[in-house]
DNA sequence: GCCGTTTTCGGCCCGACTGTTTTCAGTCG
């Protein structure tokens, strides 16, 4: 619609309406055919969307779409995710010359052509041309998040099969890796080879890519993320989970051991290298045994140094999920957020967490009517009458994700800022400085003696945008020293401290968070791969500020920065 | 296209940067 130059409250008005469903409780098909309900109920759906949603529920598609997809190539919407291309850009050059393909958009830049067109030139050429790499570099890759959905959803369509005894993912998303290639499945049971027939069948699998006695392969949904499931022997389903986890280069080194130490390790189990007599592989952790080592977690199988760690004993005790006692960042209704602040304490408790931080943006978000002095001020106070009343049955924390200006200043007045509980300190603006620019950016910021975290300290959204440049080092170091902790922000898009920056700023001694970032009650439940991610980092559960029980947790905010710094 | 305790019409979120221009459109967050 923006590339068609439609009215652009009218599209805004799409996006609500598709943000309006995605949010919803409910099946919209229950609504729709349900004729005691009305769907213009829902929030930001009158009458025009109410039919659209209702073509959409008998057809799978609408009018809307269906012309656009006349005018339009396919594409058009992969041409939107190339940076310094927008709607009005990708007009032009549809109109002009007719492209269809993000080659033929290549092959454009490269002959020079762009630059014939108004407000077109050679910079933008090369920018569209490096996006176009960096595009190519991402696709075929697809966020955490979205692999564990569709194994889960997998999980359960094949979980009412008869003689299924254990139906576990295995591979990158096993070892929690932040974005993910391809699914491994594996299946066993007496029946497991039903599994390959079965999931076939799944109503998203647009294309079977093979079918062998023991292995299916499958596009799944609309997104073509290739899907593998393996049906294997009961007494081999060990040696198999171990192989089929990875990492390839963890693999090579535990064969390499095995080889040393007079076995062979293949998929289907230990054996001895003289008579093949098989001496493990039902369980994981029976192969570890024999080869001397402590069980790895999968999310340490990089082929790091955790085998030599797991010989000495001296595996790192990982941080779990249930350690943590609360998230310490969300938004509101007051700024960006979709629920409210009771509605966000609600499905924290639910959560099982005793504490929240909530975290509203500051005001140069603007566009989220960020707060300014006045509104921390007064919602400071709002929420010490909150927990006088502990009527929410869980204990809020009064704070800020503040927004570092592009000269390291705070968005928002020192004095305001000592009225919170806890601030986060956050860049959403000017990415592209100069590492040194950058560097001292975060370097003055950390002086704010109200700061107690750093907030996606890379600003890297994963698939999308690189993690900005500057002296990673330097600026960890003065954050331990200050004692300003490090946000892992378990947002599936951003995952932000990456594992490895993690392990680098565990090294210097660092202190963390794992915070949702959530937006929505829903995006609590990504708590799971900020674990991953902490997890990959070696982190334990005492490397994490929120688990620690409330008041010492308060306690901490208290007294993290009373060095003087 | 949605919405309404100023309203059923007339609003709807904003600022900055970039690269192209020669005063600003388009993109981005």
């Amino acid at each position: 619609m923006e590339i068609a130059g439609e009215d652009g409250f009218r599209i805004r008005s799409y996006r609500n309406g598709a943000a309006a469903i995605e949010g919803y409780p409910e099946r919209i098909a229950d609504i729709l055919s349900n004729p005691e309900r009305k769907i213009t109920d829902v929030p930001g759906i009158g009458k025009g969307l109410a039919f659209v949603l209702k073509e959409i529920a008998e057809r799978a598609s609408c009018e809307m779409r269906d012309t656009l997809l006349q005018r339009f190539p396919v594409a058009a919407l992969e041409f939107l995710k190339i940076q310094g291309l927008g709607p009005k850009s990708i007009a032009l050059l549809f109109e002009h010359f007719k492209i269809t393909t993000l080659d033929e958009l290549e092959q454009l830049c490269k002959d020079q052509k762009l630059r014939t067109l108004p407000r077109m030139g050679a910079k933008l050429e090369e920018k569209v041309l490096r996006s176009i790499q960096q595009h190519r570099e991402r696709t075929g890759r697809f966020l955490l998040s979205f692999a564990d959905n569709t194994a889960r959803e997998l999980t359960e369509y094949l979980s009412d099969l008869e003689g299924i005894e254990a139906i576990t993912p295995a591979g990158s998303l096993r070892r929690g890796k932040e974005t993910i290639g391809d699914l491994d499945i594996l299946v066993t049971g007496p029946n497991a080879v039903a599994a390959l027939e079965r999931v076939a069948t799944h109503p998203k699998v647009h294309e079977v890519l093979g079918r062998g006695a023991n292995k299916t392969s499958v596009k799944f949904g609309r997104e073509g993320l290739q899907v593998d499931v393996r049906a294997l022997d009961h007494d081999s389903f060990g040696a198999a989970m171990q192989y089929f986890t990875g990492s390839k280069e963890h693999n090579v080194a535990l064969r390499q051991r095995a080889i040393r130490m007079g076995f062979k390790l293949s998929e289907y189990g230990l054996f001895r290298a003289d008579d093949e007599t098989r001496v493990a592989g039902d369980t994981e952790a029976g192969i570890y045994q024999a080869l001397g080592l402590d069980w790895i977690p999968p999310e340490l199988r990089e082929s790091r140094d955790e085998i030599e760690l797991a010989a000495a004993h001296a595996l790192p005790e990982l941080i779990e999920q249930t350690a943590i006692r609360g998230d310490l960042h969300m938004h509101t209704t007051a700024t960006d957020g979709r629920a409210t602040l009771e509605e966000m304490a609600e499905a924290a408790r639910q959560q099982g967490y005793e504490y929240i931080a909530i975290t509203d943006h500051s005001k140069a978000i603007a566009m989220a009517f960020g707060l300014d002095e006045k509104r921390v001020v007064e919602f400071a106070q709002t929420v010490r009458k909150i927990n006088e009343t502990g009527d929410l049955g869980i204990r809020i924390f009064s704070g800020l994700e503040c927004d570092i200006m592009k000269d390291g200043d705070m968005d928002i007045s020192w004095d305001a800022l000592a009225e919170l509980d806890i601030v986060i300190g956050s860049v959403h603006s000017h990415m592209n400085q100069e590492p040194e620019a950058m560097t001292d950016r975060l370097l003055k910021a950390l002086e704010c003696t109200s700061l107690r975290a750093l907030g996606h300290p890379t600003g890297r959204l994963l698939l999308h945008r690189d993690p900005f440049t500057f002296d990673f080092d330097r600026v960890i170091t003065e954050a331990v020293r200050r004692g300003v902790w490090l946000e892992t922000n378990a947002s599936p898009e951003r995952l932000d401290l990456s594992a490895s920056h993690i392990r680098m700023a565990k090294a210097k001694g660092a202190k963390f968070i794992v915070s949702t970032d959530a937006h929505h009650p829903k995006h609590l439940l990504n708590m799971r791969y900020g674990i991953a991610t902490a997890r990959r980092g070696g982190l334990r559960a005492a490397d994490v500020m929120n688990t620690l029980p409330a008041e010492q947790f308060a306690q901490a905010l208290r007294n993290s920065r009373t060095n003087g710094l």
